[in-house]
DNA sequence: TCAAAACTGCTATAATATAACACTCCCAAA
DNA sequence: TTTGGGAGTGTTATATTATAGCAGTTTTGA
């Protein structure tokens, strides 16, 4: 993400958090610009390192508070199988995340599908299985790393 | 998995390892047996535990070694977002693994489809991604927990 | 019979994540 | 304008999960 769409993002989250009458806090804000100035998912103690460029010395449940915030209010998504955060590109709340992750680049392209695919919501539906969350994490090659 | 079909998982398994010329060993064996016997999805250390009532102060690479050797060939499945490891209950081979996971149980169901959802697969194509694996975990409750 | 490959056991350490507690900041009710 | 409570922070310590590296053992087959 770019400086200006970083910036962009920052005022989104800093409105949504006036007007939900949470805190924009420093640390917050640190951790919300480092993980969206990645190109790539990054893991939490990448952010720490990061933030210790901002913040003076900071520690590990520095950048964990801030990343389970911004998880729970939909700003990020875990990439369970990189142990890794990013931020969502959706513009609009959705009941699952799913990834695209290139193995050779280690990008990570959200596809952000609104629903349960029907194969596997066949499924839940045959299990008696109610579904509260999902992920999906693809692993592959993206285009820019097949054609180099 | 009851006992009668622990033992069939590793008759089959150990026939497996013979034909392809690979060894069973006792700590495989051991490993085996024991995420077999789990009814839920078994953490590392906690296999490493069992472990421990039957070799003699067995450490983590043990569990490990283990645990990598069945996900290669097949026959365990990691379960990202509990970090914990489950036996595969597709017969066959599958490009990707997809568990509905209860957490109010912390049983884990594989659906094993043979592909990937097709919403998936046309967002693949789009991008140009070549998929070289991939996992879905929706999380819930299952039938049982629902109807206590 | 002996060399190569597969495998194990072990030590140590890396990498990831959370518990717990005292303190600060902010808002809103008295 | 105080003051009390909830949200948030800083810090220490520790839990949890996972791997690197190396010496020694077992198996196989030339
Ligand atoms: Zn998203
Ligand atoms: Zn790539
Ligand atoms: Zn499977
Ligand atoms: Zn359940």
């Amino acid at each position: 993400m770019n400086k200006q769409d970083v910036k962009k993002l920052v005022q989104v989250v800093e409105a949504y958090c006036t007007k939900e009458g949470m805190r924009f806090t420093d640390p917050r804000r640190h951790v919300l610009e480092i993980v969206a100035a990645s190109d790539k998912p990054i893991g939490a103690y990448d952010i720490l390192a990061r933030l210790g460029e901002r913040l003076d010395n900071p520690k590990p449940p520095t950048a964990y508070r801030a990343i389970e915030f911004f998880e729970q209010h939909g700003f990020m998504h875990r990439i369970e199988s990189l142990n890794a955060y990013v931020i969502c590109y959706a513009d609009h709340r959705h009941e699952g995340s799913q990834f695209m992750i290139c193995d050779v680049c280690g990008k990570a392209i959200e596809t952000h599908l609104c629903h349960l695919p029907a194969d596997l919501m066949a499924r839940t539906r045959a299990e008696g299985f109610v579904v509260s969350g999902w992920s999906a994490e693809i692993h592959g090659r993206c285009r820019d790393c097949l054609n180099p």
